[in-house]
DNA sequence: GCCAACGTTGGC
DNA sequence: GCCAACGTTGGC
C-alpha cells in the first residue's frame, strides 16, 4: 500500500496507530482494497513520491470497508462530485500500525532477482495497492530484518 | 465501441 | 521539472 509520507507516513501511523486509507481514486486499487483483502491481513507501508522510495514498515487491514469520506468533501483534493452518499465510489478500510523494519528502497527491490515479477515493480504500474505473493511477502520480511 | 485528448502517477 | 506510462473522458 503506497502512501505519500509528506500526507500519512509510518511514523505518522504508528503514533496515530490506525488511519483509514483515504485518498484511492483508482477502481483497480480500489477493489483490490475492497475485494482482496480481509481483516488481520498485512501489508507492506510503501512510500511513494519522495526522495528514495520503498518499504518502510508494516501494517494490518483493521476494518471492512465503508465509505472514503474525502469523497464527499468539496475541500478537499480527494473531492469527486460525481459520488452521492446514498452510491459511494470509493470505499476504504482502516490500517492499523504493525511495524517498522529496515527501510527496504525501490532500488534494492529492484536489484532482487527473486521478486523481479511482483506487481508492485511492474513496467508502467502506477496502482497505490498491489497484491504480494507469499514468495514475496517471505523475502521482503528477510530484507526488512537485516541489520542496517 | 473507438480513439484522441487530457489528466495523473511516480520515479528520476 | 521532466517524461513515460496509464486511466478517464467525451465526441463521434
Amino acid at each position: 500500500m503506497k502512501s505519500e509520507p509528506d500526507e500519512v507516513s509510518i511514523d505518522d501511523l504508528e503514533k496515530a496507530g490506525t488511519v483509514p486509507w483515504f485518498g484511492v481514486r483508482n477502481y483497480q486499487a480500489r477493489n483490490f482494497m475492497r475485494d482482496a483483502m480481509n481483516i488481520g491481513d498485512l501489508a507492506f507501508f510503501y512510500h511513494s513520491g519522495c526522495a528514495e522510495p520503498g518499504i518502510a514498515g508494516i501494517c494490518e487491514v483493521c476494518s471492512e470497508p465503508y465509505p472514503d469520506a474525502t469523497q464527499f468533501d468539496p475541500a478537499s483534493p480527494y473531492h469527486d462530485p460525481n459520488s452521492t452518499p446514498e452510491q459511494p465510489r470509493w470505499l476504504l478500510r482502516d490500517v492499523r500500525f504493525v511495524s517498522k523494519g529496515r527501510y527496504v528502497a525501490l532500488a534494492e527491490l529492484r536489484s532482487r532477482p527473486e521478486l523481479a515479477n511482483m506487481r508492485l515493480l511492474a513496467r508502467g504500474n502506477r496502482l497505490s495497492i498491489t497484491p504480494v505473493t507469499a514468495d514475496e511477502w517471505a523475502s521482503i520480511n528477510r530484507l526488512m530484518a537485516e541489520n542496517s
